[in-house]
Parts: structure tokens; C-alpha cells; sequence
DNA sequence: AAGTAGATGTTCT
DNA sequence: GAACATCTACTTA
């Protein structure tokens, strides 16, 4: 059984928090998986939803860091996002694929598919998977529904780096991070 | 394998 | 009214 992660876990820079939590667990009602592939956003970065300050939409973001940010992307998808560093500083790390290890058939489900490897490969497809919404928007990581636990520190975990996904702004930070190899990923690296 | 179009609604200018 | 931290289905090769 590995670390609980803790609200303090998500005090860093969203780069170095987004790095770390590859290969971490992430549950929601006692569906997901292990976190394959996430994007760091600073308030400090173009391309981030905070960049121009506190909106009602990003309120959470500027809220104290472990807790979720949810957002509803072209109409369509919903996305989750983990708030980093102390209040006020509009970072966070968006969880954009995992592995799924628990809940497979729930995932199928509202997934409506039955490919194991794109049940979770992508923002809007964790999101469909997870069953997240609105309902979730700022509630804390440490505390159900939620379950975060730190990667199993038995294998060495190797970490890749690369430009984010589906941006226009500050498309050269290399601030999307990837288990080495993993088939689970959105697109390949 | 790679490229394009359409869906769909909120946010911000 | 444009842009948008996307996904799917459909085309072309």
C-alpha cells in the first residue's frame, strides 16, 4: 500500500508537481487509475486559464492547492485539474490520461467502448470515464470522492517531457510529462 | 496513417 | 462574435 497524498503534496510548482505525479493513483468514487500523462499551467503562462487573473470560472485555481479545478472544454468535455502552490497564484496541473486499474466496466459504461487503452487517453475521455463534473469543482483531493495515493516507489518511474497538447499560446514549454512508454497516453511524445 | 470537419456551449473581448 | 487546455467520424491514401 503506498502514500496517501496529502493537500501539502500539491503546495510546489505546478511543473514539479505535474512531474511527480506520474505514476500516481487517482480514484474517483473507486474509478481510474494510475495518472500516465499531465500538464503543468501557470498564472505566469499564456496559455493557462488564470494568466489573466481571477475570473469566476478559474476562482478555484486561486484557492488553496489540492483541491480540484474543473472546467467544461469546447462544449463538450469535462476536465480535471489539480490546484498547485499557495492561494493566489493560479497554478495547477491538468490530468490528462491514465492507466485504468479500477472501475474498468464502469469506464466502458460511460464510455460507451469497449478499448481498454482509450477509455482514459485524453482530458474529456478521463473526464467521461471518471464521471466528473461541476458537482466537483473545489473540493479537496484528500477526502472522498477523491483518492490519490503517491506512486509505488518499487520501480524507478521514468519521466518524459514534452510541449503540451491543443494550445495556441507559449506552445514551446516543454511542461506535458509522460510515463516512458506507457500505451495509455493521449498522443505519443 | 494522416488529415479534415462538425459537434456543442461557456467564457471573454 | 471569436476562441476554446477536445473527441469522433469520416475521408483520402
Amino acid at each position: 500500500m503506498t502514500r496517501a497524498l496529502q493537500r501539502q503534496d500539491f503546495a510546489g510548482d505546478a511543473v514539479d508537481v505535474a512531474r511527480s505525479l506520474i505514476g500516481a493513483t487517482l480514484l474517483v468514487d473507486g474509478v481510474g487509475g494510475l495518472i500516465v500523462e499531465a500538464e503543468a499551467y501557470d498564472m505566469t503562462d499564456a496559455a493557462a486559464h488564470t494568466h489573466r487573473g481571477p475570473t469566476e470560472r478559474n476562482r478555484a485555481m486561486f484557492g488553496p492547492p489540492g483541491h480540484a479545478y474543473v472546467y467544461f472544454n469546447y462544449g463538450l468535455h469535462w476536465c480535471l485539474n489539480f490546484v498547485c502552490r499557495e492561494s493566489g497564484h493560479g497554478a495547477g496541473v491538468l490530468i490528462r490520461a491514465l492507466q485504468p486499474t479500477h472501475g474498468l466496466d464502469r469506464m466502458r459504461q460511460r464510455r460507451g467502448l469497449d478499448d481498454e487503452r482509450l477509455l482514459c487517453a485524453g482530458p474529456g475521455r478521463v473526464g467521461q470515464a471518471l464521471g466528473i463534473t461541476k458537482a466537483l469543482y473545489g473540493l479537496p483531493l484528500d477526502e472522498p470522492p477523491f483518492v490519490l495515493r503517491a506512486p509505488d516507489a518499487t520501480g524507478a518511474i521514468e519521466v518524459i517531457a514534452g510541449p503540451r497538447v491543443g494550445i495556441s499560446k507559449a506552445q514551446a514549454l516543454p511542461w506535458r510529462f509522460g510515463l516512458a512508454g506507457s500505451r495509455y497516453v493521449s498522443r505519443r511524445f
